[in-house]
DNA sequence: CGGGTTTTTGAACGCACTCAAGTGAAGTGG
DNA sequence: CCACTTCACTTGAGTGCGTTCAAAAACCCG
């Protein structure tokens, strides 16, 4: 179906930038990097699972069909991320995903890492660790329901940039890598809500927007957004 | 602070109603069980971690705090879940847990655990299946979001009455557990939608209604609420 | 029976949605 | 180079669902 290119044959872990989130060094399964083009598909809902993937730079996107068949955007990974352990149960990929810029990912076969875990006890506890944290994040997504608008949105924008920052980019300059369709899919929200949003943002001077292109310029009152009920006038 | 009584010294796994469910026969940890009465936490959001638990009977909540720090609940569980995997990276409850009517569990000591699953790769393997289901279960909660209230209100009846039957139990007459104020809340919706939801399906000759007793009359109804916009006109 | 809580019901408001139009940039073909 | 198409995004007007505010009714327990 797609073209997979494999890296050079030495992925040398020890220069990961993500080397320190990714389960492939501790288990001895420094194996296949992949690269991803723009709109490339990495899996989809209902392929057999066979690899985990960190990514080790870019941006994907993570979907499933909503209870109507429509796809919900899940998740927005991005470097360090661990993609796929919602998997492992089913043994068949419960999400589809996606390269929203040039990505690349280190393949983990969770076969491998299956037989490595009984030998390494280091590495089984970081494994479950990462399994229970996927857990509370997705928690930590469903506090977001019945929120207004703004605060979903401001919630996304602040954790785009406190990842960016962890990347070592800029935290105030973000370049968003999906479309106003994506973030509103992904926060329950029209297309025209999150441009409205965004709008009023711009217009109370909280942030600069140039299409996907946008600087946080009072990040305390975004996250003042995110608290209560503190709304968005557009008279401030 | 809370008086923990525990069964019999021996609490037989090979009679218990939920042994398939269930981890602690497998890894040669079937120890002590708990008897929770109605309204006494098992444990709270912050402690350190120690036990999972399966439910062997009885029906509990679970509860964390949202962006607000007004609790927020996330499950009901029942006989045959587990409880606990979202304390495993942290090392601390990410959510509290209550007993809404007297329920009994199965503590499962973590560190045994995992000390024994090393050298059994099936209790291995079903471990992470549980985590990874756990994963897609979290996922299928967050469809909800977004969805009319008496679609949501649905979905959870329904649930409750596949889970009743799953238990042996009368799949259409209902003991709701929980007050209207816990369905609000779990569901992200007020009391007075919930009560006002209740309402219309009851007026509708949908169910039935008494207090906390509850009759499905017209399953198939409430499965076409859940699908697309198919929403609930009080002329029906 | 009285005091409290829980649940139900009513009325009006507000946020996000739907429907609809308009703007702007990128790409295509004459 | 310019008309035309296409797509992504923005903006505007009106509607509907669930909320808030308010109060009554039913239930529990002493």
């Amino acid at each position: 179906m797609h073209i997979l290119t494999l890296d050079g044959p030495e992925p040398r872990c020890h220069d990961c930038p993500v080397r320190a989130a990714c389960l492939a060094p501790q288990a001895g399964l420094c194996g296949c990097r992949r690269s991803l083009d723009c709109d490339r598909p990495l899996f989809g809902r209902g392929q057999p699972f066979a690899f985990l993937y960190t990514v080790r730079s870019g941006r994907l996107k993570l979907w499933r069909p909503d209870h109507r068949g429509r796809p919900l955007v899940t998740t927005f990974p991005a470097a360090g991320d661990l993609l796929g352990l919602d998997a492992i149960g089913a043994g068949r990929h419960a999400c589809s995903a996606v390269a929203l810029e040039p990505s690349e990912v280190c393949e983990i076969p969770y076969a491998g890492l299956q037989a490595a875990l009984p030998g390494a006890p280091r590495l089984m506890r970081r494994f479950h660790a990462a399994l229970s944290e996927e857990i509370v994040r997705e928690q930590a997504v469903l506090l977001q329901a019945g929120r207004p608008a703004g605060a979903r949105l401001a919630g996304l924008l602040l954790d785009l940039s406190a990842r960016q920052a962890a990347g070592g980019g800029d935290a105030d300059r973000l370049r968003l890598p999906m479309s106003r369709a994506d973030i509103g899919n992904h926060l329950g929200l029209t297309i025209e809500s999150v441009s409205r949003q965004l709008g009023r943002m711009r217009t109370a001077g909280w942030i600069a927007v140039d299409g996907r292109d946008l600087t946080l310029l009072r990040r305390d009152r975004l996250q003042a957004l995110l608290a209560p009920g503190g709304e968005l006038h557009s008279s401030a």
